[in-house]
DNA sequence: CGTTTGGTTGAAATGTGTCAAACTTTGTGG
DNA sequence: CCACAAAGTTTGACACATTTCAACCAAACG
């Protein structure tokens, strides 16, 4: 039990960073029965066209959701960080409309569909989370698709950056404005739309402005305001509050 | 009260286009207080930084989901058609990220926070139906990145298309192939991601190559087959059941 | 009937894609 | 621990999808 509540303490603190349980809550929370299991960089935690009985929460490293067209293009949704549930909608979708791989190697948490309507039957306010969470994810979606749709590619990746540093940071992840990023330019390329040839123009263009240095998958922003007004980057969409926020 | 049972009918139908409710059920939706406002084409309903304190379903006519960048530039992220309730996030989402534009004039019923809550407590199955065309929205969202992320204007067009009376067909609000499209140039730009311009050379080349007809706002699809494969659609994300999607 | 809004078209500019090659880093097995 | 392979990054030249600008036309509307 102890052991689970470790495990599972990053996926508490993520639910948190949104909605206000009660030490009762939080103890259901952690009761949640869990399959920890270790996953390879690069592999599909699940597959579009899944009907999964269980939902997974990343207990260490990342992920990202993302979709393949008929001609074979990819396109990322999501990424994804320590603490999320990347396929909760799969507790009421019956077929997945799209895949989740691991960006890194990664601890995954399995949690039965069954166990956690159990939850949710005997703590409404729990199940009120939770549709929360799917409601900000929501939220980011509206926004990754006005940063494709309607921004250059260079503002693109400067909201990118913006996006995932303070996402990290909420969750205290990483301090400062330096962090871990954990995606390669091509997979950066499909999240934003635009060649991995381009994605590395855009890359020197950022640090030639003194905007960031990334160096292997080392991200440090130099110059935050220049970032955020690059990307026009306004974190309201991300749901946090004044405290998880940057100033 | 059977005034009102006529106004929320097309919201019942939308839901039960989801989600299989028990007579009581729709007696209880049916029941919701509801504050009919007819509202004039191109007007905002809500605005990005709102804090609603209810939601409005759309009674009659068409209205989209938009947000403006910081250099004024509009992304479209849905369209929205008889039945639905393009604001449900923001029951939970305390300070509204998108505004809500009529592409018609709407009549438009709004219903509080409260009442919606209300009706959760009570009938539990209602709030699981409202997460799930959530969590559908949210599907749909996924998608339309897809298609503004990694497809030409051309096959974004066609997959625009091939979703718009995909789902009006689904609520028995178009027959066989063709429907009202009641957007602008436009608007179809800022929903795909390119100029105006460009939208009417996409639509000439569709027009030419024998898939559509579109004279004023009535869209015809000519060759179904043929869309779909410029599209590359596929109606598995909208979740529709096998009766609702086209053969 | 004039005014506004939306649609249509051409020409030139440009952001980004594609192709190809070289370089660097990372990972792995001998 | 080295050697090699594999994966990822960087760069240049060229192609092209799309944008921008501008003008004109058609339809809707008061």
């Amino acid at each position: 039990m102890l052991e689970e509540l470790h495990h599972i303490s990053p996926v508490l603190r993520k639910l948190e960073s949104l909605f206000a349980f009660s030490g009762q809550e939080k103890a259901a929370i952690a009761a949640l029965p869990i399959q920890v299991q270790a996953i390879r960089i690069d592999q599909d935690v699940v597959r579009e066209g899944d009907r999964p009985s269980r939902c997974f929460a990343i207990l260490s490293g990342s992920a990202a959701t993302y979709k393949v067209t008929a001609v074979g293009r990819r396109q990322f949704h999501a990424f994804h960080i320590a603490g999320e549930i990347p396929d909760l909608h799969s507790l009421q979708l019956g077929v997945l409309d799209c895949s989740i791989a691991t960006l890194t190697p990664c601890q995954v948490g399995f949690i039965t569909h069954e166990a956690i309507w159990q939850l949710c039957c005997t703590h409404p306010r729990i199940l009120k989370a939770l549709w929360l969470q799917t409601l900000v994810d929501g939220s980011i979606y509206r926004e990754w698709l006005t940063n494709v749709g309607q921004r250059q590619a260079y503002g693109r990746m400067a909201h990118l950056f913006c996006e995932w540093i303070t996402r990290l940071r909420s969750l205290g992840l990483a301090r400062e404005y330096s962090c871990d990023l954990p995606m390669t330019q091509s997979q950066l390329a499909d999240a934003l739309g635009i060649s991995t040839v381009h994605v590395n123009r855009v890359l020197k263009d950022l640090r030639s402005d003194g905007l960031i240095s990334l160096q292997g998958s080392r991200l440090e922003i130099l110059d935050w305001d220049g970032l955020t007004i690059a990307g026009e980057f306004d974190p309201l969409y991300l749901c946090l509050n004044e405290r998880q926020a940057l100033s």
